[in-house]
DNA sequence: CGGGCGGCCATTTTT
DNA sequence: TGGCCGCCCG
């Protein structure tokens, strides 16, 4: 069967070209909700389905591991069979399956590590200190951004030197002792994925040859976030048949900080002098009201080649633009909006609220809780995050890789077996001196110049760990090596031991992990599935509404959008307000947030937020100035927005006066001592209460919430803090100098 | 050596 | 808000 209609439904004249192109290179660009992943997916499907290609001959890219299994889902649906011989995945899980096959090439032990990002902040933090050098001077954090955006630029020790200014040298041996490290750990770090994967197939003549024959059709989506190593991988994969399909819209790019690079779009065309450029300027997703929005944001960045983008559903409703007084009553009204779109017959997975940052999912979530509201936050605090989950894997992947310093670093005395700082030490010494790595030094313990106890600890550590081995190596499932982990490790004991609320907790999540471990044949597998599965790619079938940020956003689309907190400072993040092209990326993020909604729209904004403790006032976004006044429908919570930017004033805002009654209907009892310390910072007043003499375990009465006993005091004089558990049991925690109290 | 506590810090986005 | 460091006591 050849061209086949299943493949070629649902298309429109140009999104079929770029399915059908008969071959070479191409690159479809495209404004948002323009199908450009729905080409790609049906291009996969047509290649097969025509017999232009076997399953077996493509390799698909996609952002995440999730838009991965969908399309690798959606593929199947179209042509039916097994997908198993394709490889749909992310750049990251693509370059570490020809790693694995390959490690010894590159001096690696198949076994390696996988060392996410605070795994190799940790390794550059022992790089840093073993050279003597402070890390407050040079933080981990900060070295990790020159190392990796170096690496991700395919760049060496001379970039390094290069961004590290005047302390360029300093950077630069610290990054020559942390790749060392990671080679004597056998560890990777992200970026070492991609990086590697390009040194294998340039220095490898026929290990390029196999991937290069192999893989006859390269299909990237989201191609304008791709950084400079990935480019090459793509390029050196696609050098030889030229079959490269590159999707993207520079419209779209909002990881220029982590290296992204999408002038990689512009130099596809000098990559492959013989390519065709296919455009798409219809928008199937969103009404023509969100698109004129969208549009006329992203219009206001300078550095970007106007482009159409048009829509036939219709103008639909407006946006709204609420107004409230602080991020509790906007999250409130999210809520109430929420529940006035179900009744509405819009079911809770057709709606997502998303934020600039992480922080803002927690007034959120509490609103939703309150309502009743099902919800799930995609991303935020991630479940592989967790201590409890961190320790445990540390001690898989010792079992897996036993010269992995960063995990035996984590676990060697985790629970406690008398290694302390002294006995470290004295292992780090010893293994620097042989050139042996941590764990191999534990077999000369009576060398080591440690204590008694600390050999002991150590020599139990040992036997713990080879005993594991043999476990692995005999082929026990990971479930099982998981089971003898917390067993054999007092680990389980450790948590059980303490009864706390938080233990409970800790191994709850650590069953979570298990059943995770039992999805796994074998270990590899599991250590890989935890490495690279991030927040986002967790499955969300669930009837509830989406909390995530904006950055989790791309690529998705919801019937209705909140997009919460657009004010300066925080949207566009203040972080970004100084540089231009930082300020360009922001818009862009706007862009892409506008765009995941199809029906409706909502933003908002809070006058005043609590950040680290304090509150601020916010002024609304300049990216709400951006948006035709007219396509906005404007609802003011508080009564006095300083919103009086002129294409506003059509609006019924409420003068002044009215707000003295301060009646905002909805409030209740958390935003009402909210306002209260707003106005009481507002008249820059002092209760006094800090200088009542206030100790922990003394009585108080709060003027709003009762009676209480202080739990806790901190700081001193205007700055001093209680946390105060009051009758009820609600803990809270207040600046005195803001709080009406009395002593009793 | 280990646990607990106070205080200081910084605090964007993530494969 | 929590993560981390330094300090103190058992
Ligand atoms: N020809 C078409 N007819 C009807 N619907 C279409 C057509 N093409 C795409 N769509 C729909 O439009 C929506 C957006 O498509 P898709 O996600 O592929 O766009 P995209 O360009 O990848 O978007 P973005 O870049 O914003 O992530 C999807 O719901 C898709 O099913």
């Amino acid at each position: 069967m050849n061209s086949n209609s299943s493949v070629l439904a649902g298309l429109n004249e140009q999104q079929a070209v770029a399915v059908t192109h008969q071959g070479g290179p191409v690159l479809v660009i495209a404004g948002a909700g323009s199908g450009k992943t729905r080409v790609l997916t049906q291009r996969i499907a047509h290649l097969i389905s025509s017999g232009i290609s076997s399953p077996s001959q493509i390799l698909a890219i996609t952002f995440t591991n999730k838009a991965a299994q969908e399309m690798r889902e959606r593929v199947i649906s179209l042509v039916g069979g097994v997908g198993e011989a394709m490889w749909i995945s992310t750049f990251h899980s693509a370059c570490l399956k020809m790693l694995r096959s390959n490690a010894e090439r590159m001096g690696y032990k198949a076994s390696f590590s996988i060392y996410d990002d605070r795994d190799s902040r940790r390794l550059i933090e022992r790089a840093i200190i073993s050279n003597g050098l402070d890390i407050k001077r040079f933080t981990p954090r900060a070295t990790q951004g020159i190392i990796s955006a170096a690496k991700s630029s395919l760049g060496g020790i001379d970039e390094v030197i290069e961004s590290g200014g005047i302390y360029g040298n300093k950077f630069g041996a610290i990054f020559r002792e942390y790749n060392e490290r990671l080679l004597a750990a056998n560890a990777m770090d992200f970026d070492d994925l991609i990086v590697n994967a390009c040194n294998l197939l340039k220095n490898f003549e026929d290990v390029r040859d196999y991937y290069q024959e192999r893989f006859r059709h390269i299909l990237i989506d989201e191609y304008q976030d791709t950084n400079a190593a990935q480019n090459a991988f793509v390029l050196l994969l696609g050098n030889k048949y030229q079959n490269v399909f590159a999707v993207g819209d520079s419209d779209q790019s909002i990881y220029r900080f982590r290296g992204a690079d999408p002038s990689n779009i512009g130099d596809f065309e000098k990559a492959f002098p013989n390519s065709d450029i296919v455009v798409l300027e219809q928008n199937y997703r969103s009404s023509q009201t969100i698109l004129d929005a969208a549009n006329s944001v992203i219009a206001k960045n300078q550095t970007r080649k106007p482009k159409r983008l048009w829509s036939d559903k219709g103008n639909g409703s407006l946006i709204s633009l609420t107004i409230a007084m602080n991020e509790y009553e906007e999250a409130r009204w999210v809520a109430r909006e929420i529940l006035r779109f179900k009744t509405h017959g819009i079911s809770y997975s057709d709606m997502a609220v998303m934020y600039r940052t992480n922080g803002q999912s927690r007034v959120l979530e509490e609103a939703f809780a309150g309502s009743s509201i099902p919800y799930r936050v995609i991303g935020g605090t991630r479940f592989f995050d967790r201590q409890e989950i961190r320790d445990t894997l540390a001690y898989m992947r010792m079992v897996a890789n036993p010269d992995d310093e960063v995990s035996f670093e984590r676990v060697i005395n985790t629970p406690r077996r008398g290694i302390g700082e002294k006995a470290m030490a004295q292992i780090a010494l010893y293994s620097r001196v042989h050139r042996i790595s941590l764990f191999k030094t534990l077999k000369y313990v009576d060398q080591l110049g440690v204590s008694k106890k600390a050999q002991n600890g150590l020599g139990e550590f040992r036997m713990l760990i080879s005993h594991l081995e043999d476990q692995a190596s005999a082929g026990e499932s990971p479930k099982i090596l998981l089971e003898a982990v917390l067993e054999k490790s007092g680990y389980r004991a450790m948590l059980e031991s303490d009864h706390s609320v938080e233990s409970e907790g800790r191994l709850e999540n650590i069953g979570e992990l298990a059943s995770i471990a039992a999805e796994h044949e074998d270990l590899e597998s599991f250590l890989e599935h935890c490495a690279l599965t991030s927040a986002v790619d967790e499955s969300g079938e669930m009837t509830s509404v989406s909390l995530m940020t904006l950055h989790s956003a791309k690529g998705l689309e919801f019937k209705n959008v909140f997009l919460v907190g657009l004010e300066e400072g925080l949207f566009p993040h203040s972080r970004t307000m100084e540089e231009a092209l930082d300020l360009e990326e922001e818009r862009r993020l706007c862009y892409v947030g506008i765009t995941r909604a199809k029906d409706n729209l909502a933003i908002s904004y809070a006058l005043t937020r609590t950040q680290w403790g304090s509150q601020r006032e916010g002024m609304p976004s300049r990216f709400i100035h951006e948006i035709p006044a007219e396509l906005l429908d404007k609802v003011d919570l508080t009564g006095f927005a300083n919103f009086d930017q002129s294409a506003f004033v059509s609006t019924e805002r409420r003068t002044f006066r009215d707000t003295q009654s301060f009646n905002y209907s909805t409030s209740t009892e958390i935003s009402a001592p909210q306002s209260m310390s707003t106005e009481d910072s507002l008249k820059n007043e002092s209760t006094g209460a800090q200088n009542l003499g206030l100790a922990v375990n003394d009585t108080v009465d709060h003027a709003r919430w009762g009676v209480g006993r202080i739990t806790k005091i901190e700081g001193k004089g205007d700055d001093m803090r209680a946390e105060i558990r009051f009758k009820d049991g609600v803990t809270k925690r207040f600046l005195l100098a803001m709080t009406p109290l009395s002593k009793l």
